[in-house]
RNA sequence: GGACCCAUCGCCUAGUGGAUAUGGCGUCAGCCUCCUAAGCUGAUUUCCCGGGAGUUCGAAUCUCCUUGGGUCCGCCA
């Protein structure tokens, strides 16, 4: 069922003309304006050029030409006018509401891909998220990056690609040994299970300790690090060696300058596999990941891989080296090798080993990218990551270029997170954990089903406490368009009123809600919402979808005859929130049908037509939803 | 200083060069003897695509300039 085709063929042989053919036409065939009450549109301007007349004169002549007799041996099509320089299609609802309906019912996800084209071709791509540091608890940002991700890779295999999905774990270095030396300091043979703390959150209790310890530390060192500072900034020539030698000296003997020196020792402990530190290091990182795993399950995020940079941030100096023997790198005269570049919007050098030998970030950046196609040759290579490392992906994929791996990278990079303070800083409680913001969603929601139900069983009243609480904040995050940046007030941000995650539970609780009532009258109902099983004896051919009249089953149906296109559209432009406010729309459209439209008190074949309609809004509800991993609730 | 991003009603937000620019929140007034009021209807602002120029038959959307905000510009990760 594809009406805009066959409108193009129609209109092709009105036409007939042969830089207009009907595969060239459909392109033209668009949906209408969501204000104007039809369904398809012809915007005739652009057709202007290719048939040399003024839009609206386009838009008459056609107009015209659907004589009734023409229209009468097409009865999907009801109704054609010219509106200025549209022409207007109207579907029969009635027709619409009997295909989309029957296809929904038959298999909703062969239904929601039928506008993929016949000549798809899937692809391999490996979607990398969140790839965290180990030193603290995954924070609302992350949280954020991983639905995002989760998103791309739930639609991209929806439509039937191949994902992978990684995870690069930022295991070592300076930041990791901060926690490791609060630990060492401060820990005292504690471990999570002493403190009965989830154990990510456990050490991060121990890079906030690090940062209080710091900040004490730095106010007694305060002015001569603003000196030295100053002083480094000027200009090589204008730089008193002298003074900064003495300033370091100074600050190196302070308590602030030996914690400095600690955590550069340990850095370089750990490189030397000193087994002490290492022993540290694996203790407390072991604690994070676990950590993590569990916050990953909550949101039932599974990965294909985990690398870990510990295993890799070493292994990209071979490619650097051999960069640098076919002349792409260049050796600086202190050993360093730099990548050099003339394009706006990079660097204009990057350094890639250090002049002491050592590796960079970017260095296992590079690396990483070759592993990853060893492990699955992938068409495309999704990294999501935040907008404020823009540059730093830009001069990644360059160099990836440069080595000759131009492939299909693409930086998804999303907008910033803030807290109504400001910018959200691991440091000292300007940030809120993800466990935390589950917890405290799953009490406000919890609060309200007491409300209502003040007699339901604890268990049930947790479990649906649970899916409302993920529920929300799954769509309060990703119902913003990605690149946007939003302000997340834990008080106040997530409301279960408006254009919520709970709003759409509700709807969806309604139509179970009305099958539970029709059990209970003895109506054939296509569904049993407490047995989640589907009315075997129920027969859609039976139904006559002609009783489908009133306005808002109409709007109703064309919404859900739209569902094909938007899921295309939002899995191919990487853009779940199309999907949200989808979610939304029907949602809404449904809830204005229940209000004025009863359906259990109707006469017989009324009943059955919007039962009918009901279970498939559910029906295209439930599969988007769960597409998310948003669980629906058959009682609200 | 350079590069990139953002700006839509009191607030949040959608908008794939095309019709009177989408929803929500807030405020006020209605709607439960009726399939769950986490809902619906109406009112509120009648104005708004930060400002200016350009391209176009047509610009919130594309280009340039400008203003305001953000981010990035480590031999950190």
């Amino acid at each position: 069922m594809n009406y805009a085709e066959s409108i193009a063929e129609i209109l092709a042989d009105i036409i007939k003309n042969p830089d207009l053919p009907a595969s060239k036409l459909v392109n033209f065939i668009e949906s209408a304006n969501k204000k104007v009450n039809a369904d398809f549109t012809i915007i005739c301007f652009k057709l202007q050029k290719i048939l040399k007349l003024k839009g609206p004169e386009i838009a008459q002549n056609l107009a015209h030409e659907f004589t009734p007799s023409l229209l009468a041996k097409y009865p999907m099509i009801e109704r054609i006018e010219a509106v200025g320089p549209y022409l207007n299609f109207h579907i029969n609802k009635k027709i619409m509401a009997k295909d989309v309906i029957q296809e929904i019912f038959s298999d909703v996800h062969k239904y929601s891909l039928s506008k993929m084209f016949d000549n798809f071709k899937p692809q391999k791509i490996v979607v990398e998220y969140p790839s965290p540091n180990t030193n603290k608890p995954l924070h609302f940002g992350h949280v954020r990056n991983m639905l995002l991700g989760q998103a791309l890779s739930r639609m991209n295999s929806k439509i039937g690609h191949f994902v992978y999905e990684t995870n690069l774990l930022n295991d070592r270095g300076i930041h990791i040994c901060k926690s490791m030396w609060a630990y060492q300091k401060f820990g005292k043979n504690r471990t999570p299970k002493t403190e009965g703390k989830k154990p990510d959150h456990f050490v991060g209790d121990y890079y906030v300790k690090f940062a209080i310890e710091e900040n004490r530390l730095l106010k007694e060192v305060e002015e001569q690090l603003k000196e030295l500072e100053l002083e480094k900034k000027k200009t090589s020539e204008m730089q008193d060696f002298e003074k900064i030698n003495k300033l370091q000296q100074e600050i190196d003997k302070t308590p602030y300058g030996q914690m400095q020196k600690e955590l550069q020792q340990m850095l370089i402990d750990w490189e030397n596999h000193v087994p002490e530190v290492r022993a540290l290091w694996k203790k407390m990182n072991s604690w994070a990941e676990q950590g993590f795993q569990e916050t990953f399950q909550l949101f039932n995020i599974k990965h294909t891989k985990t690398y870990y940079e510990s295993q890799i941030y070493d292994k990209g100096k071979n490619l650097v080296l051999q960069g640098l023997k076919k002349g792409i790198f260049e050796q600086l005269s202190d050993g360093a090798i730099v990548a050099r570049f003339s394009k706006k919007g990079l660097p204009k050098q990057k350094v890639l080993i250090r002049s002491d030998g050592t590796s960079l970030y970017i260095t296992q950046d590079l690396y990483l990218a070759h592993q990853k196609y060893d492990d699955f040759s992938y068409d495309q290579s999704i990294y999501v990551i935040g907008n404020e490392q823009n540059m730093q992906m830009k001069t990644l994929f360059e160099l990836l270029t440069k080595l000759g791996m131009p492939l299909n990278n693409i930086h998804y990079s999303y907008g910033m997170i803030r807290l109504t303070s400001g910018k959200m800083k691991s440091r000292e409680g300007t940030v809120v954990d993800a466990d935390d913001v589950v917890k405290e969603l799953q009490e406000l929601a919890k609060n309200e089903i007491k409300k209502r139900y003040p007699f339901l069983d604890l268990l049930e009243v947790n479990n649906r406490a649970f899916r409302i609480a993920m529920a929300a904040l799954r769509f309060f995050i990703l119902k913003y368009e990605y690149t946007r940046d939003f302000i997340f007030d834990p008080e106040q941000s997530i409301s279960f009123e408006g254009e919520t995650g709970p709003y759409i539970l509700y709807a969806y609780a309604r139509i179970c809600s009305i099958f539970r009532k029709g059990l209970e009258k003895k109506i054939p109902v296509p569904y049993n919402p407490d047995e989640n099983s589907v009315n075997q004896n129920y027969q859609v051919s039976s139904i006559d979808f002609n009783l489908l009249i009133h306005e808002e089953e109409k709007a109703l149906i064309s919404l859900l005859y739209q569902y094909p296109d938007k899921l295309k559209y939002a899995a191919e432009t990487l853009r779940p929130h199309e999907l949200m406010r989808y979610l939304l729309d029907i949602a809404q459209y449904f809830t204005r049908f229940y209000h004025v439209c009863p359906i259990l008190s109707e006469n017989s074949t009324l009943q059955a037509a919007r039962l009918a309609l009901c279970e498939a809004v559910r029906l295209i509800l439930k599969d988007i939803l769960n597409l998310f991993e948003i669980q629906e609730l058959n009682e609200m």
